[in-house]
DNA sequence: CAGCGCAAAATGTCTGACATTTATCGCCAG
DNA sequence: CTGGCGATAAATGTCAGACATTTTGCGCTG
């Protein structure tokens, strides 16, 4: 509701548009609110209105904002946020409190979409999307045992299911996966916390391998199953319904 | 390859950047090709300079162009296009001549996801997504002979789909489904074409009915099923390999 | 012939002004 | 007192020109 967190700025538009959007999307801004008008931004960040009206086009151009002459710029609904922009994706890498509510729908449309995606990819897959998925998945090995190296494991961790989505071999499965990745890795570090018991990452370790081992072998159905089992987990964690992948108002 | 097909310009930036983009999905310029420069384009159009930055930045963002200072600006491959973006999406209504491979592509994704999501929309479908169903289904029916109706035939069936993805209670799914209309659009325009035969309307209509009957009923495998099948001989006519839902290199 | 530097060309940014749209407030008539 | 109506203020949209920055290529020099 403020603009008092924003100090002088330093950068070009698209650094003003992240350091803008990333406010939004934490929740200095509510659906609804009015958000500051250009020429406050300009002075509170010491930049041009020119760059500001940049910055501003993009968050529109994503769903986030509403403007119209004469009224002002507002934030939209969630609903309208667009979610699949790739800029959004950008966006909300390293946000620290995600809504939860964004954070559920993620997780019930991968776990609808993820097993499929695996089936096409052990179908699909060639010698270099195998290479990269035991890539991944030997760096999960590796750092699955020093709690010092979890950074670097959640980074082969989302390394693993963006190939599934590359050796999908299709155009708009492989962009989902990357604009998928921010949320992935959201996920990842979320499932990943050590309170749930010892048997987490071991298990987990195993469960990716068996993806890995049906992709390898070409089994379809195996890869959907095994890819249902990583992260039905996490599902059940976060509260998703595994039987119906989606909540029923 | 050329800027000869753009007379001035009337309308906002916005409108200038539409323009553009249809030029340029419509394949007057190739991937890495260079654009023009922005004041050739602002002559040509008789605009500002500013309005046509404006427009750029927004092709720019749907990953259609790389601009860097000094070299100027280049079309970029197929495979960065921000297919997802909402806005590529508005650009896409009404294209001609939608490239082949992007139809394959779009298709071979369809006919993996939609399963899926019918099987949500069984599982989640409320009153007012079955009352949706029906009515676009109950439209389709009563426009499937007459064939001066072909084209509110395919707007239904257009409908019928979106409503399909919008059952699915699920942020992205329903967004996926507003993104895909265009393309949905195409495909059924394209897989209406007569010459396949007279039986073609009558079944078609006959597998979408069996869709809503399962998504009704509840029983999610049997929409997969049925909605495997909506899009079987869509995917056959096209070449989409129905085994594996995409084609290996 | 290699390397340096300068100049041209393109995009990026700043500034100020004006246009257009919208909400609001005060005025006037009923 | 109240409802409509117009002027005014406030915000975004557009324009025009200048300058900054980056890249490329050419020519000059050692």
């Amino acid at each position: 509701m403020s603009l008092e967190a924003l100090g002088p700025h330093q950068g070009d538009a698209d650094a003003l548009a992240r350091r803008l959007a990333r406010a939004l999307l934490g929740g200095d801004w509510q659906p609804g609110d009015v958000f500051p008008k250009e020429l406050d931004i300009a002075a509170r960040c010491a930049v041009s209105r020119n760059l500001v009206r940049n910055a501003l086009a993009s968050l529109t151009a994503a769903g986030l904002l509403e403007r119209t002459a004469g009224r002002g710029t507002r934030v939209r609904e969630v609903g309208d946020w667009h979610l699949l922009d790739p800029q959004m994706s950008d966006w909300l890498v390293g946000l620290a409190h995600p809504q939860p509510q964004l954070v559920r729908e993620l997780l019930a449309f991968r776990y609808s979409a993820e097993p499929v995606v695996a089936e096409l990819a052990a179908r699909a897959a060639g010698p270099d999307d195998l290479a990269r998925l035991e890539a991944a998945f030997r760096g999960m090995a590796a750092t699955a045992d020093a709690s010092e190296q979890a950074g670097q494991h959640v980074e082969y961790d989302v390394a693993f299911h963006e190939a599934i989505y590359e050796a999908s071999h299709n155009l708009i499965w492989r962009q989902m996966g990357h604009l998928l990745r921010p949320s992935i890795l959201a996920l990842v570090q979320h499932s990943q916390r050590p309170a749930r018991g010892d048997d987490g990452l071991g298990d987990s370790l195993e469960r990716h391998g068996a993806v890995l081992e049906a992709i390898k072998g070409g089994d379809g159905p195996r890869a959907a199953r095994a890819a249902r089992e990583v992260l039905g987990r996490t599902a059940r964690d976060l509260g998703v319904d595994t039987e119906t992948g989606a909540r029923a108002d």
